[in-house]
DNA sequence: CGTGTTGTGAATGAAGTTGATTGAAAATGT
DNA sequence: ACATTTTCAATCAACTTCATTCACAACACG
């Protein structure tokens, strides 16, 4: 009798998602299917973006310190021009809170040289600005998720209620009419602390994303201000989001 | 049964990263692959310019996701058999918070590999640990004080008050028979907070500190549980120090 | 009832990966 | 300067992993 198909690819993803890897060969005892489906699983979820396929097994694709293949290879063109109009769209001396991911690391990358406050919670972001000379640098802390090195939980929860601050701009794992997802009920949790602390709700995201939900719900689309994409977004994207009173931003290459 | 391709090329990366050098025999033991297999991971990276292949071995290149050059600025050899000794003391399973500062982080790299749950608010050390699989970690936040990367300040103290742990492993700039001294304010009023928060208080320091005063006055030696020591600490010093009621260990080279 | 559709497992040959062996090249010691 | 040792690149056979194909079973839908 085998597992029910979305049962066995859940299983499949938590699995990566806990171990940041697996080989083809540990799935297949763990989840009693043969080589041939687990092979599809695999090739399924590599194609709609959610693990990467690798030889002899699948790595882990999300946001990550140390990703398998993604060190191998920089950000994705899409991001790097979303990152460098949202970058020029940062006035000098203002300060604004940084979501964790690599589409806000690719921002953080882009604001380097600017006079900044900046307030993040990701440990890859604070490593990168903390070097430029310019920039005041304020940690949330919290604990660190393994792998994406965000800082999230109570501790974090608690010191972004004791902060203020005119914008933040976030990463996301999907956006639907329904609004924003992300793909662990932890961050979303952290997330929504951010978007109190925040006058201003700044979305980056390629057009990938779109059309994806995720695990956990942040919120709806009336809370985002402005949305930077990249170009290839749809016209009907583009009618949903202006629709939704979002000042839509599209970063040409 | 060989290892999976990926995560052996991102192993070799992270060794690469973390000592800056590595000899191919020792990836060999290291991996438990052939010679012959690591020759070709060496050569693939050193194609897509992530190491730089030299003769017996490889060598770290390119930016790094750790900053502050303390990597490869060796500490001193106090400094390493100090932590040595520390890292021994701590048993599996412990929670720990642990101090800014060039000797703890000698400590941190020490504690690699064991099961540990690690609080601090040093940015270096965060980066050091938070590659290590088995160590839960948990950040301090607080305004990031750009030499040093320790995170100080109100948010810092508040998250402070939110912890409590058996023990803190501190640093520190100098100590005389009034105490312990440090050399910023800021950092001293951080380091209170950490007194506060902790049962047992554990100082590691080179001998050449003992002697010295410093801007900064943190705390009496009487609230010092423990000291760590290296050999060089004068015979009159170690009476100071044991009659102070604390617990002293030398650190033997 | 057929007749698609979908998910599954097994079989096949192709492609990629691995470890041992070889002799050349470079470093080291005498 | 020579012999010895270490490191290297190239080659090859054994082995894994892969994509493709086929056959079978479950199920929906006319």
């Amino acid at each position: 009798m085998p597992m029910i198909l979305d049962q066995r690819r859940d299983e499949i993803l938590q699995v990566i998602e806990q171990q940041g890897f697996v080989s083809l060969q540990e799935l297949v005892t763990r989840l009693g299917a043969s080589e041939s489906t687990v092979r599809r699983d695999l090739e399924y979820l590599d194609g709609i973006g959610q693990i990467r396929r690798t030889r002899g097994g699948a790595a882990y694709t999300g946001e990550s310190i140390t990703p398998f293949e993604e060190r191998f290879r920089s950000a994705s063109r899409e991001k790097q021009t979303i990152a460098k109009v949202v970058a020029d769209l940062i006035q000098p001396g203002e300060t604004i809170l940084l979501d964790g991911g690599t589409t806000t690391l690719e921002v953080a990358r882009g604001l380097a040289g600017k006079a900044l406050q900046v307030v993040t919670n990701s440990l890859p972001i604070a490593n990168l600005l903390a070097q430029q000379p310019n920039i005041e640098l304020v940690l949330i802390g919290g604990y660190l998720y393994p792998r994406t090195g965000v800082a999230l939980g109570p501790l974090a929860e608690s010191a972004l209620r004791e902060v203020h601050v005119p914008r933040v701009i976030m990463g996301t794992g999907g956006i639907t009419e329904k609004g924003l997802f992300n793909s662990n009920t932890l961050l979303v949790q952290c997330e929504r602390m951010m978007l109190v602390a925040a006058k201003e709700v700044w979305v980056v995201a390629d057009s990938s994303k779109f059309g994806k939900s995720a695990l956990a719900h942040l919120c709806e689309l009336s809370k985002v201000t402005r949305m930077i994409v990249d170009a290839g977004l749809s016209d009907s994207w583009r009618e949903i989001i202006r629709g939704a009173g979002i000042e839509l931003t599209i970063a040409e290459t």
